[in-house]
DNA sequence: TGAATACGCTGTGTATACAATATCGCAGGA
DNA sequence: TCCTGCGATATTGTATACACAGCGTATTCA
Protein backbone atom coordinates (compact mmCIF):
# COMPACT_ATOMS: atom_id res chain seq x y z
CA UNK A 1 0.00 0.00 0.00
CA UNK A 2 3.15 2.31 1.09
CA UNK A 3 2.05 6.30 0.23
CA UNK A 4 0.04 5.45 -2.29
CA UNK A 5 -3.33 7.84 -1.12
CA UNK A 6 -6.77 6.37 -1.57
CA UNK A 7 -9.50 8.95 -2.59
CA UNK A 8 -12.61 6.92 -0.17
CA UNK A 9 -15.25 9.79 -1.69
CA UNK A 10 -15.53 8.21 -4.82
CA UNK A 11 -15.88 4.24 -5.52
CA UNK A 12 -12.35 2.60 -7.04
CA UNK A 13 -14.20 0.97 -9.39
CA UNK A 14 -15.85 3.83 -11.03
CA UNK A 15 -12.76 5.46 -10.59
CA UNK A 16 -11.03 2.87 -13.13
CA UNK A 17 -13.59 2.75 -14.94
CA UNK A 18 -13.37 6.54 -15.76
CA UNK A 19 -9.92 6.66 -16.38
CA UNK A 20 -9.69 4.32 -18.36
CA UNK A 21 -12.77 5.47 -20.25
CA UNK A 22 -10.64 8.70 -20.89
CA UNK A 23 -7.59 7.08 -22.11
CA UNK A 24 -9.43 5.19 -25.09
CA UNK A 25 -11.52 8.43 -25.67
CA UNK A 26 -8.49 10.51 -26.26
CA UNK A 27 -6.83 8.01 -27.96
CA UNK A 28 -4.05 7.68 -25.72
CA UNK A 29 -4.95 3.94 -26.00
CA UNK A 30 -5.33 3.04 -29.85
CA UNK A 31 -7.82 0.84 -31.27
CA UNK A 32 -7.00 -3.11 -30.83
CA UNK A 33 -4.20 -2.41 -28.63
CA UNK A 34 -4.10 -4.84 -26.07
CA UNK A 35 -4.87 -3.88 -22.66
CA UNK A 36 -3.17 -5.31 -19.58
CA UNK A 37 -4.64 -5.71 -15.96
CA UNK A 38 -1.22 -4.54 -14.73
CA UNK A 39 -0.91 -1.35 -16.85
CA UNK A 40 -4.40 -0.47 -16.16
CA UNK A 41 -3.91 -0.77 -12.31
CA UNK A 42 -0.28 1.57 -12.92
CA UNK A 43 -2.25 4.30 -15.03
CA UNK A 44 -5.12 4.34 -12.52
CA UNK A 45 -4.15 4.05 -8.91
CA UNK A 46 -6.74 1.13 -8.10
CA UNK A 47 -5.74 -2.32 -7.39
CA UNK A 48 -6.55 -5.12 -9.05
CA UNK A 49 -9.91 -6.21 -8.42
CA UNK A 50 -11.78 -2.86 -9.32
CA UNK A 51 -9.41 -2.26 -12.09
CA UNK A 52 -11.22 -5.82 -13.71
CA UNK A 53 -14.48 -4.94 -12.61
CA UNK A 54 -13.61 -1.91 -14.75
CA UNK A 55 -12.84 -3.61 -17.96
CA UNK A 56 -15.78 -5.73 -17.57
CA UNK A 57 -18.35 -2.83 -17.62
CA UNK A 58 -16.35 -1.29 -20.39
CA UNK A 59 -16.70 -3.71 -22.05
CA UNK A 60 -20.67 -4.33 -21.93
CA UNK A 61 -20.02 -0.32 -22.84
CA UNK A 62 -19.26 -1.80 -25.99
CA UNK A 63 -15.51 -0.19 -25.87
CA UNK A 64 -14.17 -2.97 -24.92
CA UNK A 65 -12.88 -6.90 -26.48
CA UNK A 66 -12.37 -9.19 -24.39
CA UNK A 67 -9.49 -11.47 -25.94
CA UNK A 68 -10.32 -15.07 -25.99
CA UNK A 69 -6.89 -15.64 -24.20
CA UNK A 70 -7.54 -13.66 -21.83
CA UNK A 71 -7.40 -9.58 -21.36
CA UNK A 72 -8.96 -7.30 -23.41
CA UNK A 73 -8.23 -4.83 -26.24
CA UNK A 74 -9.75 -1.60 -27.57
CA UNK A 75 -12.34 -2.43 -29.89
CA UNK A 76 -12.05 -0.86 -33.28
CA UNK A 77 -14.99 0.71 -35.33
CA UNK A 78 -15.08 0.61 -39.50
CA UNK A 79 -17.30 3.38 -40.86
CA UNK A 80 -20.30 1.24 -40.94
CA UNK A 81 -20.07 0.14 -37.46
CA UNK A 82 -20.98 3.79 -36.52
CA UNK A 83 -23.71 4.36 -39.06
CA UNK A 84 -25.19 1.40 -38.58
CA UNK A 85 -25.12 2.13 -34.06
CA UNK A 86 -26.61 5.67 -35.46
CA UNK A 87 -29.35 3.64 -37.58
CA UNK A 88 -29.75 1.49 -34.76
CA UNK A 89 -30.22 3.57 -32.52
CA UNK A 90 -32.82 5.83 -34.41
CA UNK A 91 -34.79 2.88 -34.57
CA UNK A 92 -35.40 2.47 -31.12
CA UNK A 93 -36.31 5.67 -30.97
CA UNK A 94 -38.38 5.40 -33.15
CA UNK A 95 -39.84 2.43 -31.00
CA UNK A 96 -40.29 5.17 -28.02
CA UNK A 97 -41.69 7.48 -29.56
CA UNK A 98 -44.64 5.31 -30.92
CA UNK A 99 -44.79 3.82 -27.23
CA UNK A 100 -45.52 7.29 -26.21
CA UNK A 101 -48.19 7.93 -28.81
CA UNK A 102 -50.04 4.81 -28.52
CA UNK A 103 -49.94 5.15 -24.90
CA UNK A 104 -50.76 8.61 -24.57
CA UNK A 105 -48.83 11.56 -22.76
CA UNK A 106 -50.64 14.30 -20.38
CA UNK A 107 -49.89 17.52 -21.30
CA UNK A 108 -47.78 18.33 -18.05
CA UNK A 109 -45.09 15.21 -19.37
CA UNK A 110 -44.99 16.79 -22.43
CA UNK A 111 -44.14 20.04 -20.83
CA UNK A 112 -40.29 19.66 -20.68
CA UNK A 113 -39.89 18.52 -23.75
CA UNK A 114 -41.66 21.65 -25.60
CA UNK A 115 -39.68 23.88 -23.46
CA UNK A 116 -36.43 22.29 -24.60
CA UNK A 117 -37.85 22.63 -27.72
CA UNK A 118 -37.58 26.31 -27.29
CA UNK A 119 -34.92 26.57 -25.73
CA UNK A 120 -33.00 25.13 -28.73
CA UNK A 121 -35.62 27.71 -30.91
CA UNK A 122 -33.48 30.58 -29.06
CA UNK A 123 -30.60 29.25 -29.57
CA UNK A 124 -30.80 28.78 -33.33
CA UNK A 125 -31.72 32.31 -33.63
CA UNK A 126 -28.12 33.63 -33.47
CA UNK A 127 -27.04 33.40 -37.53
CA UNK A 128 -24.34 32.16 -37.54
CA UNK A 129 -24.44 30.09 -33.94
CA UNK A 130 -21.77 30.65 -31.24
CA UNK A 131 -19.19 28.32 -30.00
CA UNK A 132 -20.70 28.91 -26.55
CA UNK A 133 -24.14 28.11 -28.09
CA UNK A 134 -24.00 25.26 -30.15
CA UNK A 135 -22.12 23.82 -26.67
CA UNK A 136 -25.73 24.48 -24.98
CA UNK A 137 -27.52 23.07 -28.00
CA UNK A 138 -25.19 19.55 -27.84
CA UNK A 139 -26.59 19.67 -24.14
CA UNK A 140 -30.71 20.65 -24.67
CA UNK A 141 -30.90 17.92 -27.66
CA UNK A 142 -29.24 15.56 -25.50
CA UNK A 143 -31.81 16.03 -22.87
CA UNK A 144 -34.71 16.33 -25.47
CA UNK A 145 -33.33 13.20 -26.81
CA UNK A 146 -33.55 11.72 -22.85
CA UNK A 147 -36.91 13.13 -22.04
CA UNK A 148 -38.43 11.69 -25.44
CA UNK A 149 -36.86 8.16 -24.19
CA UNK A 150 -38.76 8.14 -20.94
CA UNK A 151 -41.65 8.97 -22.42
CA UNK A 152 -42.13 5.47 -23.53
CA UNK A 153 -42.33 3.96 -20.09
CA UNK A 154 -40.64 0.95 -20.75
CA UNK A 155 -38.17 0.69 -18.85
CA UNK A 156 -36.55 -2.65 -21.13
CA UNK A 157 -36.47 -0.41 -23.97
CA UNK A 158 -34.89 2.50 -21.88
CA UNK A 159 -32.44 0.41 -20.79
CA UNK A 160 -32.10 -0.85 -24.30
CA UNK A 161 -31.25 2.42 -25.64
CA UNK A 162 -29.43 3.60 -22.91
CA UNK A 163 -26.78 0.82 -24.08
CA UNK A 164 -27.41 1.63 -27.53
CA UNK A 165 -26.25 5.39 -26.46
CA UNK A 166 -23.17 3.95 -24.77
CA UNK A 167 -21.02 4.16 -27.39
CA UNK A 168 -19.49 7.96 -27.88
CA UNK A 169 -20.42 8.17 -31.60
CA UNK A 170 -23.73 6.89 -31.18
CA UNK A 171 -24.96 8.85 -28.86
CA UNK A 172 -27.29 12.33 -29.62
CA UNK A 173 -24.11 14.25 -28.71
CA UNK A 174 -21.93 12.23 -30.01
CA UNK A 175 -23.38 12.66 -33.65
CA UNK A 176 -24.30 16.19 -33.63
CA UNK A 177 -20.83 17.41 -32.93
CA UNK A 178 -19.72 15.16 -35.79
CA UNK A 179 -22.59 16.76 -38.18
CA UNK A 180 -20.84 20.35 -36.45
CA UNK A 181 -17.98 19.52 -38.84
CA UNK A 182 -19.84 20.66 -42.46
CA UNK A 183 -20.26 23.69 -43.70
CA UNK A 184 -23.90 23.17 -43.45
CA UNK A 185 -23.71 22.86 -40.25
CA UNK A 186 -26.62 25.36 -39.68
CA UNK A 187 -28.80 23.90 -41.65
CA UNK A 188 -28.27 20.68 -40.78
CA UNK A 189 -29.53 21.97 -37.06
CA UNK A 190 -32.27 23.62 -37.74
CA UNK A 191 -33.27 20.77 -39.83
CA UNK A 192 -32.85 18.56 -37.03
CA UNK A 193 -35.29 21.12 -34.83
CA UNK A 194 -37.90 20.56 -37.58
CA UNK A 195 -37.94 16.91 -36.30
CA UNK A 196 -38.18 17.13 -32.56
CA UNK A 197 -41.29 19.55 -33.52
CA UNK A 198 -42.63 16.97 -35.72
CA UNK A 199 -42.24 14.40 -32.97
CA UNK A 200 -43.81 16.14 -30.51
CA UNK A 201 -46.93 17.05 -32.02
CA UNK A 202 -47.19 12.94 -33.42
CA UNK A 203 -47.66 11.99 -29.75
CA UNK A 204 -49.66 14.94 -28.45
CA UNK A 205 -51.73 13.26 -31.46
CA UNK A 206 -51.52 10.48 -30.63
CA UNK A 207 -50.34 9.33 -34.42
CA UNK A 208 -47.34 6.46 -33.11
CA UNK A 209 -46.66 5.58 -37.20
CA UNK A 210 -45.49 8.91 -37.55
CA UNK A 211 -43.71 9.52 -34.12
CA UNK A 212 -41.73 6.58 -35.39
CA UNK A 213 -41.34 7.54 -38.69
CA UNK A 214 -39.81 10.91 -37.87
CA UNK A 215 -37.42 9.40 -35.09
CA UNK A 216 -35.73 6.95 -37.61
CA UNK A 217 -35.98 9.47 -40.57
CA UNK A 218 -34.09 11.72 -37.92
CA UNK A 219 -31.20 9.30 -37.54
CA UNK A 220 -31.10 8.68 -41.03
CA UNK A 221 -30.06 11.89 -41.58
CA UNK A 222 -27.60 11.70 -39.32
CA UNK A 223 -26.34 8.74 -40.89
CA UNK A 224 -26.15 10.82 -44.35
CA UNK A 225 -23.92 13.47 -42.47
CA UNK A 226 -21.84 11.66 -40.75
CA UNK A 227 -20.91 10.38 -44.51
CA UNK A 228 -20.14 13.68 -45.73
CA UNK A 229 -18.60 15.09 -42.56
CA UNK A 230 -16.13 11.95 -42.92
CA UNK A 231 -15.31 12.75 -47.05
CA UNK A 232 -13.99 15.72 -46.07
CA UNK A 233 -12.29 15.24 -42.52
CA UNK A 234 -11.74 19.05 -42.15
CA UNK A 235 -12.92 19.27 -38.70
CA UNK A 236 -13.00 15.73 -37.43
CA UNK A 237 -10.96 16.55 -34.83
CA UNK A 238 -13.09 17.92 -33.04
CA UNK A 239 -14.72 14.42 -32.02
CA UNK A 240 -12.23 12.46 -30.06
CA UNK A 241 -14.67 9.63 -30.17
CA UNK A 242 -13.41 9.26 -33.89
CA UNK A 243 -10.23 8.03 -32.71
CA UNK A 244 -11.56 4.71 -32.47
CA UNK A 245 -12.52 4.42 -36.43
CA UNK A 246 -10.03 1.75 -37.64
CA UNK A 247 -7.61 3.41 -39.69
CA UNK A 248 -8.02 1.21 -42.55
CA UNK A 249 -11.71 1.39 -43.35
CA UNK A 250 -12.71 -2.17 -44.85
CA UNK B 1 -9.86 -25.28 1.23
CA UNK B 2 -10.16 -27.97 2.91
CA UNK B 3 -11.89 -30.65 1.13
CA UNK B 4 -14.21 -28.57 -1.46
CA UNK B 5 -13.42 -30.20 -4.95
CA UNK B 6 -12.84 -27.85 -7.85
CA UNK B 7 -14.13 -28.28 -11.19
CA UNK B 8 -11.28 -27.34 -13.27
CA UNK B 9 -12.75 -27.90 -16.63
CA UNK B 10 -14.82 -25.31 -16.83
CA UNK B 11 -14.10 -21.29 -15.61
CA UNK B 12 -15.56 -20.72 -12.12
CA UNK B 13 -17.22 -17.86 -13.06
CA UNK B 14 -18.69 -19.32 -15.76
CA UNK B 15 -19.88 -22.16 -13.45
CA UNK B 16 -20.96 -19.65 -10.99
CA UNK B 17 -23.21 -17.44 -13.62
CA UNK B 18 -25.13 -20.42 -14.83
CA UNK B 19 -25.44 -22.02 -11.46
CA UNK B 20 -27.45 -18.61 -10.35
CA UNK B 21 -29.09 -18.42 -13.76
CA UNK B 22 -30.42 -21.61 -12.75
CA UNK B 23 -31.52 -20.87 -9.57
CA UNK B 24 -33.46 -17.75 -10.95
CA UNK B 25 -35.37 -19.45 -13.32
CA UNK B 26 -35.96 -22.14 -11.62
CA UNK B 27 -37.74 -19.52 -9.70
CA UNK B 28 -35.48 -21.23 -5.91
CA UNK B 29 -34.96 -17.48 -6.25
CA UNK B 30 -38.17 -15.31 -5.76
CA UNK B 31 -38.19 -12.02 -8.05
CA UNK B 32 -37.58 -9.07 -5.39
CA UNK B 33 -35.03 -11.18 -3.10
CA UNK B 34 -32.03 -9.93 -2.29
CA UNK B 35 -29.52 -12.53 -3.45
CA UNK B 36 -26.34 -11.94 -0.67
CA UNK B 37 -22.81 -13.29 -2.32
CA UNK B 38 -22.12 -15.24 0.51
CA UNK B 39 -24.94 -17.26 0.19
CA UNK B 40 -23.86 -17.43 -3.60
CA UNK B 41 -20.75 -18.50 -2.77
CA UNK B 42 -22.44 -21.72 -0.44
CA UNK B 43 -24.96 -22.87 -3.27
CA UNK B 44 -22.38 -22.41 -5.91
CA UNK B 45 -19.15 -23.60 -4.50
CA UNK B 46 -17.11 -21.01 -6.26
CA UNK B 47 -15.25 -18.18 -3.99
CA UNK B 48 -16.19 -14.64 -3.58
CA UNK B 49 -14.45 -13.42 -6.81
CA UNK B 50 -15.93 -15.21 -9.46
CA UNK B 51 -19.33 -15.04 -7.68
CA UNK B 52 -18.85 -11.37 -7.37
CA UNK B 53 -18.02 -11.46 -11.47
CA UNK B 54 -21.07 -13.68 -12.06
CA UNK B 55 -23.55 -11.43 -10.40
CA UNK B 56 -22.27 -8.47 -12.41
CA UNK B 57 -22.72 -10.49 -15.42
CA UNK B 58 -25.92 -11.30 -14.50
CA UNK B 59 -27.33 -7.91 -14.02
CA UNK B 60 -25.98 -6.82 -17.54
CA UNK B 61 -27.93 -9.54 -18.52
CA UNK B 62 -31.44 -8.09 -17.31
CA UNK B 63 -31.84 -11.05 -14.32
CA UNK B 64 -30.42 -9.11 -11.43
CA UNK B 65 -30.37 -5.71 -10.25
CA UNK B 66 -27.91 -3.67 -8.28
CA UNK B 67 -29.77 -2.59 -4.88
CA UNK B 68 -28.02 1.29 -4.54
CA UNK B 69 -26.66 0.47 -0.91
CA UNK B 70 -24.85 -2.19 -2.30
CA UNK B 71 -25.84 -6.13 -3.07
CA UNK B 72 -28.14 -7.35 -5.72
CA UNK B 73 -31.55 -8.36 -5.98
CA UNK B 74 -33.70 -10.34 -8.81
CA UNK B 75 -35.77 -8.52 -11.12
CA UNK B 76 -39.42 -8.75 -11.13
CA UNK B 77 -41.01 -8.14 -14.48
CA UNK B 78 -44.50 -7.04 -15.53
CA UNK B 79 -46.61 -8.44 -18.17
CA UNK B 80 -46.12 -5.55 -20.12
CA UNK B 81 -41.86 -5.76 -19.63
CA UNK B 82 -42.42 -8.83 -21.14
CA UNK B 83 -44.40 -7.88 -24.20
CA UNK B 84 -42.52 -4.77 -24.50
CA UNK B 85 -39.16 -7.03 -24.70
CA UNK B 86 -40.31 -9.24 -27.65
CA UNK B 87 -41.33 -6.54 -29.38
CA UNK B 88 -38.37 -4.99 -29.15
CA UNK B 89 -36.84 -7.97 -30.27
CA UNK B 90 -38.88 -7.73 -33.43
CA UNK B 91 -38.16 -4.10 -34.30
CA UNK B 92 -34.64 -5.24 -34.10
CA UNK B 93 -34.53 -8.16 -36.39
CA UNK B 94 -36.73 -6.48 -38.81
CA UNK B 95 -33.83 -3.76 -38.64
CA UNK B 96 -31.74 -6.78 -39.50
CA UNK B 97 -34.02 -8.30 -41.95
CA UNK B 98 -34.09 -5.03 -43.58
CA UNK B 99 -30.16 -4.85 -43.90
CA UNK B 100 -29.85 -8.22 -45.05
CA UNK B 101 -32.02 -7.22 -47.92
CA UNK B 102 -30.66 -3.78 -48.87
CA UNK B 103 -26.87 -5.19 -48.82
CA UNK B 104 -27.47 -8.18 -50.56
CA UNK B 105 -27.04 -11.72 -49.29
CA UNK B 106 -25.88 -14.69 -51.97
CA UNK B 107 -27.50 -17.72 -52.55
CA UNK B 108 -24.82 -19.71 -50.90
CA UNK B 109 -25.50 -17.46 -47.83
CA UNK B 110 -29.38 -17.90 -48.04
CA UNK B 111 -28.70 -21.37 -48.08
CA UNK B 112 -28.83 -22.64 -44.36
CA UNK B 113 -31.61 -20.35 -43.70
CA UNK B 114 -33.77 -22.25 -46.43
CA UNK B 115 -32.41 -25.89 -44.71
CA UNK B 116 -34.08 -24.43 -41.57
CA UNK B 117 -37.18 -23.92 -42.86
CA UNK B 118 -37.63 -26.80 -44.54
CA UNK B 119 -36.69 -28.84 -41.54
CA UNK B 120 -39.51 -27.01 -39.71
CA UNK B 121 -41.73 -27.40 -42.32
CA UNK B 122 -41.10 -31.38 -42.73
CA UNK B 123 -41.63 -31.44 -38.82
CA UNK B 124 -45.04 -29.32 -38.73
CA UNK B 125 -46.40 -31.74 -40.91
CA UNK B 126 -47.16 -34.06 -38.27
CA UNK B 127 -50.76 -33.17 -37.13
CA UNK B 128 -51.00 -32.91 -33.76
CA UNK B 129 -47.42 -32.39 -33.33
CA UNK B 130 -45.32 -34.69 -30.98
CA UNK B 131 -43.57 -32.99 -27.79
CA UNK B 132 -40.38 -34.14 -29.33
CA UNK B 133 -41.35 -32.63 -32.71
CA UNK B 134 -42.17 -29.61 -30.51
CA UNK B 135 -38.65 -29.65 -29.16
CA UNK B 136 -36.51 -30.02 -32.23
CA UNK B 137 -38.84 -26.88 -33.80
CA UNK B 138 -37.73 -24.83 -30.96
CA UNK B 139 -34.41 -25.59 -31.99
CA UNK B 140 -34.96 -24.72 -35.23
CA UNK B 141 -36.92 -21.76 -34.99
CA UNK B 142 -33.70 -20.30 -32.42
CA UNK B 143 -31.39 -21.56 -35.03
CA UNK B 144 -33.71 -19.54 -37.95
CA UNK B 145 -33.70 -16.37 -35.78
CA UNK B 146 -29.73 -16.75 -35.23
CA UNK B 147 -29.09 -17.34 -39.01
CA UNK B 148 -31.45 -14.05 -40.13
CA UNK B 149 -29.66 -11.79 -37.47
CA UNK B 150 -26.13 -12.95 -38.64
CA UNK B 151 -27.47 -12.06 -42.47
CA UNK B 152 -27.54 -8.33 -41.53
CA UNK B 153 -23.47 -8.38 -40.88
CA UNK B 154 -23.95 -5.12 -38.73
CA UNK B 155 -21.66 -6.40 -35.90
CA UNK B 156 -23.64 -3.67 -33.57
CA UNK B 157 -26.90 -4.77 -34.56
CA UNK B 158 -25.75 -8.71 -33.68
CA UNK B 159 -24.43 -7.51 -30.49
CA UNK B 160 -27.87 -5.86 -29.92
CA UNK B 161 -30.12 -8.35 -30.58
CA UNK B 162 -28.20 -10.82 -28.55
CA UNK B 163 -28.82 -8.56 -25.60
CA UNK B 164 -31.95 -8.12 -26.29
CA UNK B 165 -32.60 -11.83 -26.26
CA UNK B 166 -30.80 -12.57 -23.26
CA UNK B 167 -34.15 -12.34 -20.95
CA UNK B 168 -35.26 -15.75 -21.46
CA UNK B 169 -38.96 -15.00 -22.17
CA UNK B 170 -37.79 -12.33 -25.56
CA UNK B 171 -35.54 -14.84 -26.50
CA UNK B 172 -37.29 -17.03 -29.82
CA UNK B 173 -37.01 -20.21 -27.60
CA UNK B 174 -38.93 -18.47 -24.85
CA UNK B 175 -41.93 -16.67 -26.58
CA UNK B 176 -42.14 -20.19 -28.82
CA UNK B 177 -42.86 -22.02 -25.34
CA UNK B 178 -44.99 -19.59 -24.16
CA UNK B 179 -47.32 -19.78 -27.09
CA UNK B 180 -47.30 -23.36 -26.91
CA UNK B 181 -49.68 -23.18 -24.28
CA UNK B 182 -52.38 -22.28 -26.27
CA UNK B 183 -54.95 -24.42 -27.58
CA UNK B 184 -54.15 -23.52 -31.37
CA UNK B 185 -50.48 -23.86 -30.62
CA UNK B 186 -50.44 -25.79 -33.85
CA UNK B 187 -51.98 -23.28 -36.23
CA UNK B 188 -49.76 -20.50 -34.69
CA UNK B 189 -46.79 -22.38 -35.19
CA UNK B 190 -47.83 -22.55 -39.27
CA UNK B 191 -48.75 -19.13 -39.14
CA UNK B 192 -44.73 -18.44 -37.90
CA UNK B 193 -43.67 -20.40 -40.48
CA UNK B 194 -45.35 -18.14 -43.09
CA UNK B 195 -43.20 -15.47 -41.77
CA UNK B 196 -40.28 -17.16 -42.14
CA UNK B 197 -41.26 -18.10 -45.58
CA UNK B 198 -42.26 -14.27 -46.52
CA UNK B 199 -38.78 -12.69 -44.65
CA UNK B 200 -36.59 -14.66 -47.26
CA UNK B 201 -38.14 -14.22 -50.13
CA UNK B 202 -38.17 -10.88 -49.47
CA UNK B 203 -34.64 -10.75 -48.65
CA UNK B 204 -34.25 -12.67 -51.51
CA UNK B 205 -35.96 -10.01 -54.06
CA UNK B 206 -33.88 -6.96 -52.27
CA UNK B 207 -37.33 -5.33 -50.44
CA UNK B 208 -35.88 -4.17 -47.29
CA UNK B 209 -39.05 -2.54 -46.36
CA UNK B 210 -41.25 -6.03 -46.71
CA UNK B 211 -38.73 -7.56 -44.94
CA UNK B 212 -38.66 -5.25 -42.03
CA UNK B 213 -42.29 -5.37 -41.95
CA UNK B 214 -42.74 -9.31 -41.47
CA UNK B 215 -40.32 -9.51 -38.93
CA UNK B 216 -42.47 -6.92 -37.06
CA UNK B 217 -45.35 -8.72 -37.69
CA UNK B 218 -43.57 -12.07 -36.60
CA UNK B 219 -42.88 -10.02 -32.88
CA UNK B 220 -46.57 -8.66 -32.44
CA UNK B 221 -48.53 -11.81 -33.23
CA UNK B 222 -46.02 -13.42 -30.78
CA UNK B 223 -47.00 -10.59 -28.33
CA UNK B 224 -50.60 -11.23 -28.76
CA UNK B 225 -50.45 -14.76 -28.69
CA UNK B 226 -48.40 -14.54 -25.33
CA UNK B 227 -51.61 -12.36 -23.86
CA UNK B 228 -54.25 -14.72 -24.75
CA UNK B 229 -51.73 -17.49 -22.97
CA UNK B 230 -51.27 -15.37 -19.91
CA UNK B 231 -55.38 -14.96 -19.78
CA UNK B 232 -55.91 -18.64 -19.32
CA UNK B 233 -53.13 -19.67 -17.37
CA UNK B 234 -53.59 -23.03 -17.75
CA UNK B 235 -50.19 -25.16 -18.70
CA UNK B 236 -47.94 -21.79 -18.34
CA UNK B 237 -45.60 -24.14 -15.86
CA UNK B 238 -44.27 -24.90 -18.94
CA UNK B 239 -42.03 -22.25 -19.14
CA UNK B 240 -40.40 -21.46 -15.66
CA UNK B 241 -39.14 -18.30 -17.32
CA UNK B 242 -42.21 -16.51 -16.48
CA UNK B 243 -41.19 -17.47 -12.63
CA UNK B 244 -39.27 -13.68 -13.04
CA UNK B 245 -43.26 -12.04 -13.24
CA UNK B 246 -44.29 -10.38 -10.35
CA UNK B 247 -47.33 -11.61 -8.75
CA UNK B 248 -49.06 -8.36 -8.66
CA UNK B 249 -49.15 -7.37 -12.16
CA UNK B 250 -49.82 -3.78 -12.40
C1' DT C 1 -41.89 1.76 30.27
C1' DG C 2 -40.07 4.01 26.32
C1' DA C 3 -36.43 5.91 23.88
C1' DA C 4 -31.73 6.54 22.76
C1' DT C 5 -27.15 5.06 22.38
C1' DA C 6 -23.64 1.80 22.02
C1' DC C 7 -21.92 -2.49 20.70
C1' DG C 8 -21.61 -6.32 17.81
C1' DC C 9 -22.47 -8.75 13.62
C1' DT C 10 -23.27 -9.39 8.90
C1' DG C 11 -21.91 -8.23 4.43
C1' DT C 12 -19.71 -5.57 0.76
C1' DG C 13 -15.61 -3.11 -1.23
C1' DT C 14 -10.81 -3.52 -1.75
C1' DA C 15 -6.23 -5.45 -1.67
C1' DT C 16 -3.00 -8.96 -2.25
C1' DA C 17 -1.14 -13.55 -2.45
C1' DC C 18 -1.05 -17.83 -4.89
C1' DA C 19 -1.86 -21.01 -8.63
C1' DA C 20 -2.35 -22.13 -13.43
C1' DT C 21 -1.77 -21.21 -18.11
C1' DA C 22 -0.34 -19.09 -22.31
C1' DT C 23 3.18 -17.04 -24.96
C1' DC C 24 7.66 -16.17 -26.43
C1' DG C 25 12.35 -17.25 -27.00
C1' DC C 26 16.13 -20.20 -27.23
C1' DA C 27 18.44 -24.31 -28.17
C1' DG C 28 19.08 -28.64 -30.30
C1' DG C 29 18.28 -31.81 -33.89
C1' DA C 30 16.91 -32.99 -38.59
C1' DT D 1 18.31 -23.23 -42.19
C1' DC D 2 14.04 -24.40 -40.42
C1' DC D 3 11.13 -26.75 -37.33
C1' DT D 4 10.03 -28.54 -32.94
C1' DG D 5 10.12 -28.97 -28.11
C1' DC D 6 11.10 -27.38 -23.64
C1' DG D 7 11.58 -23.89 -20.28
C1' DA D 8 11.15 -19.33 -18.33
C1' DT D 9 8.48 -15.39 -17.73
C1' DA D 10 4.59 -12.64 -17.71
C1' DT D 11 -0.25 -12.26 -17.01
C1' DT D 12 -4.67 -13.79 -15.95
C1' DG D 13 -7.94 -16.51 -12.90
C1' DT D 14 -8.99 -17.61 -8.22
C1' DA D 15 -8.90 -17.48 -3.26
C1' DT D 16 -8.78 -15.21 0.96
C1' DA D 17 -7.79 -11.66 4.31
C1' DC D 18 -8.84 -7.12 5.96
C1' DA D 19 -11.41 -2.84 6.71
C1' DC D 20 -15.32 -0.10 6.89
C1' DA D 21 -20.22 0.70 6.70
C1' DG D 22 -24.96 -0.31 7.68
C1' DC D 23 -28.25 -2.37 10.69
C1' DG D 24 -30.29 -4.65 14.36
C1' DT D 25 -30.53 -5.56 19.11
C1' DA D 26 -29.80 -5.07 23.78
C1' DT D 27 -29.02 -2.40 27.68
C1' DT D 28 -29.29 1.63 30.29
C1' DC D 29 -31.02 5.96 31.66
C1' DA D 30 -34.66 9.23 32.12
Amino acid sequence: MAEREVDRSVSQTVKAQLALRDQILSGALRPGERISELQAVETTGASRTPVRMALVRLEEEGLLEAIPSGGFMVKAFSERDISDSIELRGTLEGLAARFAAERGVSARELEPLKECLAAIDELLRQVPISVDAFSSYVTLNARFHALLTELSRSPPLIRQIDRASALPFASPSGFVMAQSALPEAQQILIIGQEHHRVVIDAIENREGARAEAIMREHARLAVRNLRLALRNRTHLDLLPALALIKSATD
